[in-house]
DNA sequence: TGACTTAGTGTGCTTCTTACACTATAGTTC
DNA sequence: GAACTATAGTGTAAGAAGCACACTAAGTCA
């Protein structure tokens, strides 16, 4: 069934750019293309937007597609529109990238649909169209983010150490960060409590828990 | 001429805030509309992507067709998608902003196209589609990039002094900027060089001009 | 020449940032 | 059960940055 138009209209579609940390790393959920064109190459996942939709709507409905998870940060990152970005028709794509915590995946990325995969940023393999650049510009933005806003407390399930906020600071940061200078910066925002349990993780001294007083929230800070 | 497609496809534009700093006040270009919908109100300019140019190439040629300047800053806003946004069909809008110094304007809009007018923030008119809520984003980003980067001089001449580019400031955050403070973070940036002229200006000591150093780049900063 | 207007300049106080090292508490081993 | 090991948890001092603040300089004009 066609769809005709007086003039040449573009595709559109939304590519997601999915973070979680795992195995102290930061990863990126990637998809084995099974089609033409950059068959069996790697892409982040996405698709074209429905028209009776909004782009925020057809990036959480993609989102949700591959890993099963709703809820989640999720928020615009930028529009790529080269002409030559798809071989096959113009398609111009508005890219989003979403914050997964720890505690959520699995869900079906664990189903492991074979061709679906999570990949830490150092081993990326080589990426279908401009997603290198998309995935770059996603892990430049969330570096920046971390600096002055919240954004951080969106990768930590929902009671965490601040050893493991911690090294989620220092894996996107891809450095050290000061223990002491860090846990007074974050207690000082107010924005997490004691729950009063502790983490037992070996032969060492237990963690206390904390968990996020406004899970959803994300703030400007400084 | 049709264009058919195998499933339905967006329309897709760019719209464009172009800011500048005039008669003291900072300024939006605004175009009243020719035809339905909206006929008579005041909207961004922008139009359709061409199916062989880049978003930012179609939004470049939108702001030459409306003020005649090139070169100027320009950088993508955010893209807007909702599906009720135009009454007609489908449409996705890039929004992109551009900043124009002062002694490049009137290139153009000065010819007055009848329907094609600078208003200031204060004084804007009712507005078409969904710009109201695009032209709020553009100045917000544009305040927040005060800030954290060196994108006012972008809106000065060649030859400009410090209390023109304090005022600057001052109408973009909409507040009084300490004048010592000011100049003292200005030139610690080490990024505009006196030119040794000076502007007579009225009945007081006349202001030492600079020039920016490097006039196209904008760096972030602190 | 005195009045007026905008340009131009420095300091001290406060706040924030940063660097840095030891004690606490659990498990494990012998 | 004593010693060992590993991570959790804590405070301070020095330097840097931010902020508030008031007078002099150099023109024009009456």
């Amino acid at each position: 069934m066609p769809y005709t138009y007086d003039y040449p209209h573009p595709a559109v579609t939304t590519d997601i750019v999915i973070f979680t940390i795992r195995q102290d790393e930061l990863k990126v959920l990637l998809i084995k293309r099974a089609l033409p064109p950059f068959q069996g190459e790697w892409a982040l996942p996405g698709g074209f937007v429905n028209l009776d939709e909004s782009l925020e709507a057809g990036a959480r409905r993609e989102l949700e597609e591959e890993t099963g998870v709703k809820d989640v940060y999720l928020e615009q990152l930028y529009t790529f529109g080269a002409p030559d970005r798809d071989p096959r028709e113009r398609v111009i794509t508005v890219a989003y990238y979403a914050l997964i915590p720890s505690d959520k995946i699995e869900l079906r990325a664990a189903s492991d649909a074979e061709g679906v995969s999570w990949f830490g940023l150092q081993e990326l393999p080589a990426l279908a169209f401009d997603h290198a650049e998309i995935l770059q510009a996603a892990h430049a933005r969330l570096a920046a983010k971390l600096d002055y806003s919240t954004i951080a407390f969106q990768f930590m399930p929902k009671a965490f150490t601040l050893s493991e906020l911690q090294q989620v600071y220092e894996l996107i940061l891809r450095g050290p960060v000061d223990k002491r200078n860090f846990r007074k910066r974050i207690l000082g925002l107010n924005l997490i409590e004691d729950t009063g349990e502790t983490r037992k993780t070996g032969a060492h001294r237990p963690a206390k828990l904390y968990r996020a007083v406004d899970p959803h929230r994300v703030d400007v800070i400084k």
